[in-house]
DNA sequence: GGCACGGGGTGGTCTGACCAGATTGGTCGG
DNA sequence: CCGACCAATCTGGTCAGACCACCCCGTGCC
């Protein structure tokens, strides 16, 4: 309604593609029908596909618009996955946190390599911040993701970067807007694995403080999910098969050109 | 010239953000200015717009097109940062090849620690065909991503998926297509790697594994920034900064909302 | 049966128009 | 002199309708 009609023609395709509505290598319908079945113009449908042939979700060609494979679609339909259910797919958080852990436990191997001591530093003191049990939750996660970020500084890598902020607006701020789903860790686990991380920061032990980093996001992994999958038991009366599951099951048969 | 008309508009504009000529926060002309400028219609700087905004490299409000902070952009811009120029920019290889180390070498924990016997019997089969040294380029190459293909599945893990094929389409293709940037790396350093790791395979150890695939990709990385380190530096006659210096020195100043 | 030829359908582009909301600049009242 | 208000103007959002080049497919001719 409040929404943008191109918005709207491309969540609507947007959707019927990712839950699987149409299957890759499907042709989707011209654009003229698309325009008449949605009650649009054209020029809208044009707008809303090029937002999809943009995440590669579909493909332009002069004969006719066809479906992609997800799989070679866009980094960037992660967030349009998890927004498909009102509860986030347990499944899919899982992939995402696994990604983040490994990912973010070698930034920090590069970090305290490459960093800066006025990096580290100001890594440590977001660090020591979020320790304060008194925190709002909202100061709590302004300072951890204040804390990523700055490791993301220290390690110096751009692509990094991108990749950390692509993983932020599509994940963590998604699910810190559903306040059902508490993603702070109680104070005595985090403790003495930050006091350690602490120790580690300041001695530049780079070993160390990836082995810490993956372990908190381990635990903090294990958390989500395990909410999440509560959750999603309860809303659905006991079944826990993932909505997504066309996305993890694939044949992965892609052979080169046909003969 | 062959490309379309808002390819054509898209990509002027793309590249005027990406190499700086726009700065974060800049206010783009109008539609109708842009349109008269390249001497297109509204509508086709419209789709063009779409796309960019897609890329997360403007944001379109009522008012008007501002730029975005290119920190915040999608992952996807990365294949258009390397596109800049004619030899692609070695810190930025560097930081994408940096990545893609950890990240696989965390992928193939993965995939030893839970893929099935067939799926890393495939793995070691691509492995095999590698170091067979009168395999033709494109063979080995083939081989080689499907040896990373055949990891990616084994790990089970959709979003390392995604990235998979996010770098490898906005990256490798676009190196391999540049013959005079080899990438082959010579059997004599392959050969006694590829055999711990395929030992480590059959195995099943995961640490080795990892630690094995990060040691041959941190060396395929040297070479090629080297390489291409050496490149840019006979195309600008010695001059060897950075053509994307305005990346990699961010402020990262960015408070939340002004007074 | 094979091949050339249309015709209908597709995307690509343009024109010109209207709307609602934001911006802006000037004017008027304090 | 300053602030509030208001109207002209500009912006993006949308639409209808038209034309083009191209591709695909079916028909009919050879």
């Amino acid at each position: 309604m409040s929404e943008t009609a191109v918005e709207r023609v491309a969540q609507t395709l947007r959707e019927d593609i990712l839950t699987g509505r149409y299957r890759a290598g499907d042709r989707l319908p011209s654009e003229r029908e698309l325009a008449e079945r949605a009650g649009v113009s054209r020029s809208a449908v044009r707008e809303g596909l090029r937002t999809l042939a943009q995440l590669g979700l579909v493909e332009i060609s002069p004969s006719g618009a066809r479906v992609g494979a997800l799989q070679n679609a866009s980094l960037d339909i992660v967030g349009h996955l998890l927004d498909l259910h009102d509860v986030p797919d347990a499944t899919l958080v899982d992939q995402i946190l696994e990604v983040h852990t490994h990912l973010f436990s070698s930034c920090v191997r590069m970090a305290v390599i490459r960093g800066s001591d006025a990096e580290l530093h100001a890594v440590r003191a977001h660090l020591h911040a979020i320790q304060h049990d008194e925190l709002e939750s909202s100061a709590y996660l302004e300072h951890l993701h204040g804390m990523v970020n700055g490791l993301v500084d220290a390690s110096g890598n751009f692509v990094l970067r991108l990749l950390r902020q692509a993983l932020k607006l599509q994940f963590w701020d998604r699910l810190e807007a559903q306040q059902d789903i508490s993603v702070r860790m109680p104070q005595e686990v985090l403790a003495p694995l930050a006091h350690r991380l602490d120790q580690a920061l300041e001695a530049r032990d780079a070993t160390s403080a990836a082995e810490l980093v993956f372990e908190l996001m381990s635990d903090h992994r294990e958390r989500v999910v395990k909410l999440l999958n509560a959750e999603q038991a309860r809303q659905l009366a006991g079944r826990v098969t993932s909505h997504l599951q066309h996305l993890f099951d694939l044949p992965a048969a892609e052979p080169g050109a046909p003969s």
